[in-house]
DNA sequence: AATAAAATTGAGAGTACTCTCATTTTTGTA
DNA sequence: TACAAAAATGAGAGTACTCTCAATTTTATT
């Protein structure tokens, strides 16, 4: 993954090649040392462009943490819809795209660990991810298989417990368990009964 | 509480004092800027004594932080402890302390804001405070209040969802409704019916 | 009041960064 | 190949900090 965005760019123009070098390395730096202590110098320096190609594709430093953490979100995001379309049961549904996005985050540890940091600031963002979330929710409180009524901070506490799964599991390494107890959590949250 | 260690160091020698007061005006430019942003520079100036004075006293600008964190900890958690005397239940002791360090928090910015960030940093630290819970969770379980096995990651769990209430309230003002569903929720994580 | 010790001061050396812009190099097109 | 437009370069101006240390001021003691 360390080049993601690099391949993915491997036959556009020059400016956009460049472009891409300089995303790749910002994830990587970014990742690292974490968005305040992450300079544009080891951006550059890393990507192997000069400092001032920096400023040809970005505004200023703060921008291109704005960019990264959306594209992060994207790519995150798009994985899991992409793979769910088979199952119907909602806590099913909920248990399997939980499940794969922590594992997807912990996996690709330079991601995980942006949109950790990312979720921390913007709040319209965060509120994308739990998009996938919140329509099992709603579908499981129909159906009367999650006994508890819809409520945007619930779908808050959720999100901070799988925030936290995949923050332990990048720490401490990939941890099935940790998953498990996780998703435990959120149904008990859920009040789902088995 | 702008002036807290200063007050309380009001008889105390010079040295004593200019500390005091250094304290204060770190805990002030911490809590509104982060850690990662303030400047020893902006801790003195406020503190009305010199950029040099600061070295007089803490090696580095590490090391306030550290000190800070702790004191801020200690100090919340000891108004807890004082409080919490009389009941016995561990459900209801569960929940008036939580309430009342969730609220304390709130009522105090400056040392809930730093509290919350600590907590990303220092782990053995978030342990000490987790202590009073941990207390009141495996006296529950013994008694089969709490349907559940004694996990230190469901400690983690409940810590999680006690620091987001507090981050939401300081972000958004106290809110007496946010604790209790935070309280519901912890309940629900240790399987507690009614 | 005299004096030694303790505490404070602030100038400045060193470091590390952001962002600009005149200049050079590369790219695409005729 | 020739040339204009686009992209990349990197020196350097500006800013903001950390930490040191010789000099000065304050405090406590006699």
């Amino acid at each position: 993954m360390r080049n993601y965005f690099q391949s993915k760019a491997g036959d556009q123009s020059k400016k956009d090649r460049t472009k891409a070098a300089i995303i790749d390395s910002a994830i990587n730096v970014i990742a690292k040392k974490g968005y305040e202590k992450s300079s544009i110098q080891e951006v550059t320096k890393k990507a192997g462009v000069a400092n001032g190609t920096f400023y040809n594709h970005y505004k200023d430093r703060k921008s291109i943490f704005e960019e990264i953490a959306n594209l992060i979100a994207f790519e995150l995001v798009k994985s899991i819809e992409e793979d769910e379309i088979n199952t119907k049961d909602p806590a099913e549904k909920l248990i399997n795209a939980t499940s794969r996005f922590i594992k997807h985050s912990v996996e690709t540890p330079e991601w995980g660990s942006i949109f950790i940091e990312a979720s921390d600031f913007t709040v319209h963002y965060e509120k994308d991810i739990s998009k996938y979330l919140i329509k099992d929710i709603r579908h499981g409180i129909e159906k009367k298989i999650f006994k508890v009524k819809y409520d945007a901070f619930l779908v808050d506490q959720i999100m901070v417990l799988i925030l936290h799964s995949i923050g332990i599991q990048l720490k401490k390494g990939r941890n099935e368990k940790t998953t498990k107890k996780t998703i435990k959590a959120i149904l008990r949250l859920l009040n789902f009964n088995q």
